[in-house]
This record gives C-alpha cells, structure tokens and sequence, in this order.
RNA sequence: AGGCGCGUAGCUCAGGGGGAGAGCAUUUGCUUGACGUGCAAAGGGUCGUGGGUUCAAAUCCCUCCGCGCCUACCA
C-alpha cells in the first residue's frame, strides 16, 4: 500500500480550501431537525452585508465554531444559522455612494429603481463576507442561511409589528428625536455616540419685557434661542425667583417668553438662568412637556435655518447660524461673556456626524413593559457570561427610553402602515389592504418610513428558525442554546431579542449568552482603519493559516478581558501547527498500515502507561474548559499537552522501542501512539478544524476501525478511566528528574554534546531502583548517557558533577572531562537556591499558629517537605565536599 | 456623576488563601534518523501603594494611585 508522503512542513493553504469545499458539499454540518440527539442551536450574530471581515468576527466564529463543533462531538443535534443583517442605513450609504459617481441621486431613480438597485449590488458584493466566514472554518449549516430582508425574514417582521401595534405597544407620534442630517433619517438613542468636544459657553443678556433689567443665560447652542420659547429657574434661587411669571424678551427675534420656574435648573451651572428650547434639546424637550410650552423648530431635515427663524437667517448652516446670531448679539452689546466649556456632542454611530434633536413625526416602541419581562428572565432563563455583564443588562434596562423604529431611508422593511386618504383612517395589517377598513375608499397611501435594522435582528433568534410558520426548527432548536457576541451590541441586540423572543415566543431567546472581548492592537488600541492599526483576518489566515488565526484568537479569549493582538502570537501559533504536523510525520514513518488491534489499557512501558493517564487528564480538562466557556484553557491545555508532552518526552521515550526488535512491545507501543495522537486530534478539531481533519485522514486505522473519514463527525474519544495511572505519573516524575537534571550537569558545565559521559545512581529505595533500571536505557538516550549504574551502594568517583532528585543522588564522574571549579560555583548555585526555600518553610513550621490551625494535611505536607530538602541539602553537601577534597 | 474591568518576568497575559506560572523575547550550546517553524539548558518578578481579615494574602476586604471601557448628564 502506498503510503502519503507528508510534506516536511504544514502548509495550510491546500488542505484548508479543500475541506471547507468538502464540508460544505456533503452538507456535513447541516441536521436533521428530526435526527437523534438533545438539541444544541447557535444564530450567528449576522455581520452587515457592507462589512469586511474583521478580527472581532474571526474571534467571534471561532468560539461559536468550538462550542458547535465540541457539541456535535457530544452527540448533540447541532444547528449553528448562517446569515446576514441589511444594514439599512450603512448599505444605503454605500450604494447611494456609487450613484453619487454617476451624477445620479436616489430620488433620480425612485424608491423602486433604487431599492431593485440596492438589491443588485447586494447580489455582487454583498455576500463577501459569507465566502470570508467560509474561510474561517465556521461549521454552519449554509442550506439555511438567511437575510434579515429576505422574504421569510419580512413576513416575521409584519407580524411583529402589527401585533405589538394591537397590543398597543407601537405608536406613531410627534416627538424629539435623534437626526443624523447627513443620513438623513431619525436614529435610536443607543445609534448616538457621545464625544467629548470643546466648545463654548456664551453668557447672553435677555431683556426683561418690563424694561426693569435684564437678566443673564448661559448656552453652549446660541443659534437655538431662535426657537427659544422660556425661560427658566430654579424657584429655590432667591436671585431671581422674584421674575417667576414675568417675560422676557427673545433679543434678535424681539417676542416675549414668559419666565417659569422648575427645579430641574442647576442654581450653580452658568448664570443659574435656562434659556428653553423644546425643538432642540431633549432636556427642554420634557420641560416643554410639562409647562405646557410652544414647540418651535427653526431647522430643517438638512440642518438649514427654516423660515421659523427671523428671515435673515434663513438658508445658513448651524455654524453659520451661530456666528451670525453671536455677531448681531454683540453689536447690540448683549454678549457678556464667552468661555470655553467641554461638553460631549451626539454623533450618528454610522457616519459620525453631529446629531440634531428634531421635531418629527415616527414610530415608537412602548420599552418598558418588553424590559420588564426582559430584566425578570435574567440570571432564572437566561445567563449571562461573565456574569458581571448581568449588572450592565439591568442598568441599561432600568434606565431605557421608548425606541424610535422608523427611519427616512428607503433600503428596509417598509412600515406595514397605510393612511386612507378619503377619511384619514390609519390601518395597519400583514397584509397589504386595498380598501380602507373603515370608508371603504381605496385611496390608501402606504407610510414611507422603513423599521430601524435592529427590529429585525430583534427577531433573529426566532425567525431564522422560520417563524411565524409553525415550523420542525422552531420547536426544535429555540430557544438557542448560546449566544456569542461583543459586549457592544449587548443593548442594541441582545436585550432587543430578550424582549421580542419573550413577547412573541413567550420564552427567551437562548439560555446562554456570552460575552467576548473586543480585539485591540498590540498597544490596547481600537483597530481601526483611520488609525491603520488593523490586523486583517484574511491577511492573516493567507500567512498562517485559518487554524493558527483561530488557536490564537482562542488562546487569547479569557473571560473579561480585551485581546491584544500581535501578528507575532499568530506566527507562534503557526509554528505549533507545524509542531503538530511534524508529530505525525513521525508517527506516520513508524506506524504500520494496519494499526495493531491491541488494548491500549494493558500497556506495560513507562511511557505508554504515563501518557494515557495524562489523555484521560486531558479529555477531561478540555470538556469542564469549553463547558465553562473558559476558551483559553482549552487552548493552554492541549498546546501544553502536545508540545511539552506528548512530543518532548513522549515520542522521545518511544523511539527505541519503535525501533526494536520486540514485535509484541513494538505493537503495543504503535497502538498507544495512534491512540494519543487520534484523540488529540479529536479534541482539538474544535479549535483546529483544518490541520486535524487532514491529519485524521491519513492516518492509518486498525482493523474494524469504521469511523467516518470525517473528523467533524466523530464522538468526543470515550473515557478510559482504567488507564488514569498515579504510580505512573510518579514514576514519570522520577525518570524526568533525573533526565533533567543529567542534563543541566552536561550543560552548565559546557560539555560537548558528543562527549560520552557515564552517571552513577545511588538510590534511596527499592522501588526508585526499579523504576530507574527498568528505563535505564532511556535514561542513556535521553541523557545522552553511556553507562548507568543504580543501587543503593552505587560508589562514585569524589571528582563527579551531581544533584539530588527525590533522595537519589546522582553523580556523573567528571575526571579529566571539565574542571572542577565550574562544579563547584554550580553545586553552590543549588544549595542557594535550596536554602531560600528551605527557610521559608522552616520558618512558617516554627510559628505554633501555623502548627496549631492550619488542616493537618497542610502541616504534614510542609514536614515532608522540609524532611526532604534537608535531605537534598546534606546529600548535596557532602557530595560537594567529596569534589572539594579531590580538589586539594 | 454612576457602573464595570485591569495593574503579576523585557513584552503579551494565565493563575488565585499554604514552596511565583506560560508563550514570546534574551543568553549559552546543538546537522541527537518528526520538526532550526526545531532540540537542550539558563537568566529574569519584594504579583501597583498603604492598611485590614487570617496561623498563612499575589490571591479575600477596604483606602489610595495609575490605565481602559460603558451608561447618563453637562443650559
């Protein structure tokens, strides 16, 4: 039979490509929703059509990808949804962008030509990122991918919307809103970002209408005492709430604003005199509410002065507005002063341009009775991890506004709302309706806002799964299982679909959320691309693979703490890749074609039986890691256990005897090999899809050996609890020590490698002996030994390096090999660093607290201890002494 | 203003009431028949400060100092 060469280095290009084509073509990670198995579902957070893939998504499916593939190792009936997000304003953005290059506009083409337009580029480019998840590895079931403006998608969100307006938690109004003037359209009070920025704080004059004074207001927003329309104080300020009831005078536009009093006003900020201004501040907003006071809007959709203001201002920007107000006022001496003040501004978290509250009429959804249920479901339903973002949850849902759904864009889920132009009748239906309910007209004009992105996504969780219909999925697989997302869209998404899955599936949407960390640069920085600080995916999985982006990302992924990402870990991870890949290459040149069928719980060597019991520590360490989501452990354990022992003292152990001429030792050996090194691949293709794929298949089997040539279908390997083997592992300490320390002899003391030296082993016990003699001959490979000796009377020459490994005292006769002194200054190295330690622990067993309270167990164990190193020491010493009086 | 998190080896970070850990970097030596993307050995830290609880604190509690983030407000 031929055997597969395997190339002397990993290269991962090949095989990746290779299986994620396989994968996807056998329909690998696509269930049967009536198949076996408890029921384990994931929705993906679906990244926006416009978006690249970025290094928080390669987190993000990695993790998701390792929960779905251990699950399906479980036995699990795994459903991981693929899918995107339409992005409403971002994608509008993009493709009005590229009919800006052809002089064009939208309202050149009409909403429809636009929208079929939007479509069309959605069709080319829009599904980059579907083949960019590909090359992640995520083992999504691509039979059901979805869009949240796919036609399964509208018809969930039609549903929810007209039953949360019969249930009277829709509404339709005149409010203040956010208004993002370059995108045209209102924002959710979570779409705002706030940024510190300087500014000033202008102290204006208003004249008191009586003509007996004038008082003093202080405003940061000059321009908007155009549509001022109070003012106020506070009526606990003694200094002016004598003008309570009177008026003042509006300089620059000369009408009266009658002077109210609220406690809301600050004696201490500014003059302790509010100017009023309901049309564009949100404060003002509710003061307005409340007193009963006009609603003036001085400007337009685009930002301009309307022809509310005094006709001079009409048509300027806002900055040309404040300049021109300030310049009219300080001509006419009104100006009393202008500071600098740092406040924060709104900005529209998509274009980052300077949110103006306005005036409009727009949808709203009633939040408080949806939060409720929402804060009641958390921890009881639904945990959160790490568990300190549950306070994060409950803050933001205790303090949460009414959510402005509509938007002025025409790339969404258009609001299924219609107004009967015969009778003015409102009708809102799933299903478009040609007559008025209510005159029976058909005069009906369909509102021409589209929902906020985020009302679909809200829904994700359950209409992926292909609600409203009565759908296998949906009983099957909801509520999810986990959901993995950035702790920045915690508010945006995850409490919106905690409430809708609660209102509409009267069940939350997954029991499990989990939060990640955000990846930043190396220096902690937000990658961004103006910084031009980004590490690419792409970039870094052409360079190192898709499996060393993704065990780095997964070593990195500690609960609650940000990820500094370097290129350097990811050539790290790499270079483990190619450590695991040279690990079979060697296996593969010593296994024969048929593994032997021999019960790997009777190996007898030190080797065999010490790294089984390890796998059994292993398989468990690797399951109770990702049941926790403590990612990195997962990563930290087995790169600890592939490359510190399996390939350092394991293969290095095994050689001889793959090399001997004892068939039956040789066999048993070959099976451990196979068996260690095909379950490891098991357990690590979770985080390492591709290389352990590749591996698993060409690998040779034993005989009977049926499981599929697809590792992502295999169970998790079956516990061997006959193979935990403490006596081994105790053994293996033992024989390492002495190894060890054998060589730090040879080292320390610069001797060549090739010089043959001989160790004797003066040993403690009887058991010691017979481990040692029964692995001499490793102990001669390893060490680079040529002739032991062990026994308890074992005589070595006075002129001998030396160290002490659990009481037995080695010696490796030096004689015409080094000089003596070097010895020496290295023995004494020891004893310092023994005698540091020694009385630490000396002294903590003289204190009679420590002797008297702490648990026995904990004494006993620092007794021997003790015991030992002084053991250590005197043996030491006299072996220090021996050279010393070879010495002279 | 409130909330959250973080200060541990040169760097990036695990850990967490009983003798300070990893990776990378550094130093030294090495064609040992899987791997120089490697092997072997070594150096390197009063675990931010001050206090408290405890027989015992890097670990738990409090103060402070630094750093980061989130929410709200800022006329």
């Amino acid at each position: 039979m031929a055997r597969k060469e395997l190339a002397k280095a990993y290269e991962p290009w090949d095989v990746e490509e290779k299986w994620e084509t396989h994968w996807e073509a056998e329909k690998t990670f696509s269930p049967d929703p009536d198949g076996p198995g408890d029921s384990y579902s994931i929705v993906i957070p679906p990244p926006n059509v416009t978006g690249v893939l970025h290094m928080g998504h390669a987190l993000n499916l990695t993790l998701q990808d390792i929960l779905c593939r251990y699950n399906r190792q479980q036995g699990k009936n795994v459903l991981w949804v693929p899918g995107t997000d339409h992005a409403g304003i971002a994608t509008q953005n993009v493709v009005e962008r590229q009919l800006k290059e052809e002089g064009l506009t939208r309202h050149d083409l009409g909403r429809e030509k636009f929208i079929e337009r939007v479509w069309e580029w959605k069709k080319e480019k829009g599904d980059h990122i579907l083949s960019q998840i590909r090359r992640m590895g995520a083992s999504v079931d691509w039979t059901r991918e979805c869009f949240t403006f796919d036609e399964q998608r509208a018809k969930a969100v039609r549903e929810v919307f007209v039953k949360l307006y019969e249930q009277g938690l829709i509404y339709k109004g005149d409010y203040l809103i956010n208004w993002c003037n370059r995108c045209h359209t209102a924002l959710a009070d979570d779409e705002v970002e706030h940024e510190a920025k300087p500014g000033k704080l202008h102290h204006i004059k208003y004249p008191l209408a009586d003509g007996s004074g004038h008082l003093v207001i202080a405003t940061t927003r000059p321009e908007t005492m155009l549509a001022d329309t109070a003012i106020c104080v506070n009526p606990a300020d003694d200094r002016f709430n004598n003008l309570i009831g009177k008026k003042a005078i509006l300089p620059l536009v000369g009408k009266e604003l009658p002077i109210i009093g609220d406690s809301y006003v600050d004696m201490e900020f500014g003059t302790g005199c509010l100017k009023v201004t309901p049309g564009h501040d949100f404060n003002d907003w509710e003061l307005g509410r409340k007193h009963g006071l006009e609603v003036i809007s001085v400007l337009d959709e685009e930002g301009i002065v309307n022809d509310n203001a005094p006709e001079k201002y009409r048509g300027m920007t806002v900055a040309e507005a404040r300049a021109a107000v300030m310049a009219d006022l300080d001509a006419e001496g009104l100006v009393v002063e202008v500071a600098d003040h740092d406040h924060s501004v709104g900005v529209c978290y998509r274009c980052k341009s300077v949110i103006e509250p306005h005036v409009s009429t727009q949808w709203f959804v009633s939040m408080k009775p949806l939060a409720k249920k929402a804060r009641a479901a958390v921890p009881a339903d639904t945990q959160i991890f790490p568990e300190h973002w549950t306070k994060t949850y409950y803050q933001w849902l205790d303090e949460i506004r009414d959510w402005c759904i509509s938007r002025q864009i025409w790339w969404g889920h258009r609001i299924p709302a219609w107004t009967c132009e015969d009778c003015g009748e409102l009708i809102v239906a799933k299903e478009d309706p040609t007559v008025c309910t209510k005159c029976g007209g058909s005069h009906l004009v369909q509102d021409e806002d589209v929902l906020d992105t985020w009302f679909s996504s809200a829904l994700w969780p359950f209409s992926t799964l292909g609600w409203p219909d009565d759908t296998k999925e949906l009983a099957r697989y909801y509520p999810t299982s986990c959901l993995v997302t950035g702790f920045d869209i915690l508010f945006f998404w995850v409490a919106r679909m905690m409430m809708m899955g609660l209102q509409f599936r009267e069940q939350v949407p997954f029991d499990h959320v989990y939060i990640h960390a955000l990846v930043r640069d190396e220096h902690g920085k937000k990658m961004s691309k103006s910084t031009g600080n980004v590490i690419d995916p792409l970039d870094m999985i052409e360079k190192y693979g898709a499996d060393a982006l993704r065990f780095t990302l997964t070593s990195f992924a500690a609960m609650g703490r940000d990820i500094k990402l370097s290129e350097q870990r990811i050539e790290g991870y790499k270079h483990f890749m190619n450590k695991i890949w040279n690990a079979t290459r060697f296996a593969m040149m010593n296994l024969p074609d048929e593994i032997p069928a021999v019960d790997v719980s009777k190996a007898e060597g030190l080797a065999d039986q010490w790294i089984l019991h390890r796998l059994e520590e292993v398989k468990e360490a690797v399951k109770s890691a990702t049941l926790d989501y403590r990612f990195n452990e997962i990563a930290q354990t087995l790169y600890k256990f592939i490359w510190s022992e399996f390939c350092d003292w394991y293969l290095e152990m095994v050689k001889p005897a793959l090399y001997g001429e004892d068939e039956e030792a040789k066999a048993r050996t070959q099976a451990v090999l196979w068996t260690v090194l095909s379950e490891t691949m098991i357990l690590l293709h979770p985080v390492t899809p591709f290389i352990t794929q590749e591996i698993w298949n060409v690998l040779p089997r034993p005989a009977g050996d049926d499981r599929s040539e697809d590792i992502a279908t295999l169970a998790f390997p079956a516990l061997r609890p006959e193979c935990l083997n403490p006596k081994a592992v105790a053994d293996m300490e033992l024989f390492m020590g002495v190894v060890s320390g054998t060589r730090n002899i040879r080292t320390e003391l610069l001797i060549e490698p090739a010089k043959k030296l001989d160790l004797l082993i003066r040993t403690v016990s009887d058991a010691d002996k017979s481990v040692l003699e029964a692995n001499t001959g490793l102990i001669q490979s390893l060490a680079r030994i040529e002739n032991v000796t062990i026994g308890p009377d074992v005589k070595a020459p006075k002129a001998s390096g030396a160290a002490v490994v659990q009481g037995n005292e080695l010696s490796v006769p030096l004689e015409g090999v080094v000089d003596f002194e070097a010895e020496l200054a290295r023995l004494d190295k020891n004893l310092g660093k023994l005698d540091k330690t020694m009385t630490g622990v000396s002294k903590k067993l003289q204190n009679p607290g420590f002797v008297n309270n702490a648990p026995e167990a904990v004494v006993e164990g620092e007794k021997k201890k003790l015991a030992e190193m002084e053991e250590e020491k005197t043996k030491l010493t006299q072996l220090k002494e021996r050279l010393e009086s070879v010495m002279g």
